[in-house]
DNA sequence: AAGGTAGGCGTACGCCGTACACTCGTCAAG
DNA sequence: CTTGACGAGTGTACGGCGTACGCCTACCTT
């Protein structure tokens, strides 16, 4: 025991503990600065000890992203398809915001790992249970794409940089873009009492949500077929 | 004259030569293997020459990605917003399958290039003459996205490898994910006569474009503002 | 006590992006 | 015709990366 304390045994690494502290220092310093060295140091072992436990970086990246997902709270049972798919979708968007670097790992992955298939297979259940024909399924589905993993895709991060003013539009940008600026002072504008100027990325995410939940719904009550064109 | 020959006066590079490069390397091995030295070798030129014209290999990607998207087709004039719109994203679709590294390009950078702007201005601009007010167009530009300029993110991609056979699911992944079973199979049968199985990605990118439009044109229509809940 | 096994180590290779100092051809000014 | 500045292309070098390969050693089984 004297002997233990001396040479401070050490806790084994584990594929379990490489994924977590992958995910934890990613969490920290960012996807593109997690490098398989790194994460070693992090751990206290030599780099190549990592590849006992996981294949190759790009396994360690599957892996992390599963450690995501698993975060994801299950559906819930017993109400109706819409908000039951709202919810879990919002659900997931709350754990992709706290592992902001996860969507872009997940989408430079290629082909899905087993917990992204579980996650997607549940999602199905969900519009099969409320009576969604699989045919419809099968496109809304694809509708929703990265979204329903709680994320898209913004071309712009309009968020100006937290506590700065409300960015005012230089006059030539205002000049060569004059509907974006339009729409950026119109925000400002509007949102003056809000707290941070720009956008509420919720409200843009709910928005978009909404809109194709409800046309969804719409198809799926006409009866919608694809071969009915 | 003759000695012109002889030393096989070289072109010199320029920006635009080194971007052009660039793409047409990207289209042809990747842009995982697209770097700095490999592109100078296509060049016959030493990687550092390349830092004559481009900042790093930053400023080299978003060069790429402006080239890209240049070749979008312009907005045409003189038909209502919604078929204009339509039309100009599938123009881009069709770009963005030429340059298939391109969409992880875009993705990848933080802040959009001034061609990407002006691309976005003038889509803004579609919105704001079909009568669109400017909240409104705020939020379906949001609600877009990345598909504004030809794109999605397909979570999975259910192509299974061109030529093979309708790619039996095997009875464990059907056990353990039977909605996802229960998906392929039937789009296997239904497509029978189809050339390739899978999925027909433009039908689905069509079907979730058209869901979106279609939405925004109610919305319009009922006169919708974000203040008016 | 013997031997196998698996987890961690050390070294080394070939890539990468790019900083920095150079050469050398071109061209304008004297 | 000389000169000198300038800018495009060069060469070398550095630090970082992922990871192949072989070794060492602590432990478990027999």
């Amino acid at each position: 025991m004297a002997r233990q304390s001396e040479t401070t045994r050490r806790v084994p690494l584990s594929r379990d503990r490489v994924l977590r502290a992958g995910v934890t220092l990613a969490d920290e310093v960012g996807i593109e600065s997690l490098s398989m060295r790194r994460l070693a140091q992090r751990l206290g072992v030599v780099p190549m000890a990592l590849y006992k436990h996981v294949a190759n970086k790009e396994e360690l990246l599957d892996g992390m992203v599963d450690v995501v997902v698993g975060e994801v709270d299950p559906p819930v049972h017993g109400s109706n398809w819409k908000s039951a798919v709202r919810q879990r979708i919002l659900s997931a968007r709350e754990t992709l915001l706290r592992h902001r670097w996860a969507y872009r790992v997940i989408e430079s992955r290629s082909s899905p790992t087993p917990v992204v298939l579980a996650y997607m297979d549940s999602m199905i259940g969900m519009f099969r249970a409320g009576g969604f024909s699989v045919d419809l399924t099968h496109h809304v589905m694809h509708a929703l794409g990265s979204r329903m993993l709680g994320f898209t895709r913004e071309l712009f991060d309009d968020s100006p940089s937290p506590g700065s003013a409300p960015a005012a539009v230089p006059p030539e940008v205002a000049e060569r873009y004059p509907h974006i600026a339009e729409m950026a002072m119109s925000r400002d504008h509007d949102r003056a009492s809000t707290v941070g100027a720009g956008c509420d990325d919720r409200f843009e995410f709910e928005f978009a949500l909404d809109l194709l939940l409800d046309g969804f719904d719409r198809l799926h009550r006409q009866g919608w077929t694809s071969s009915g064109h």
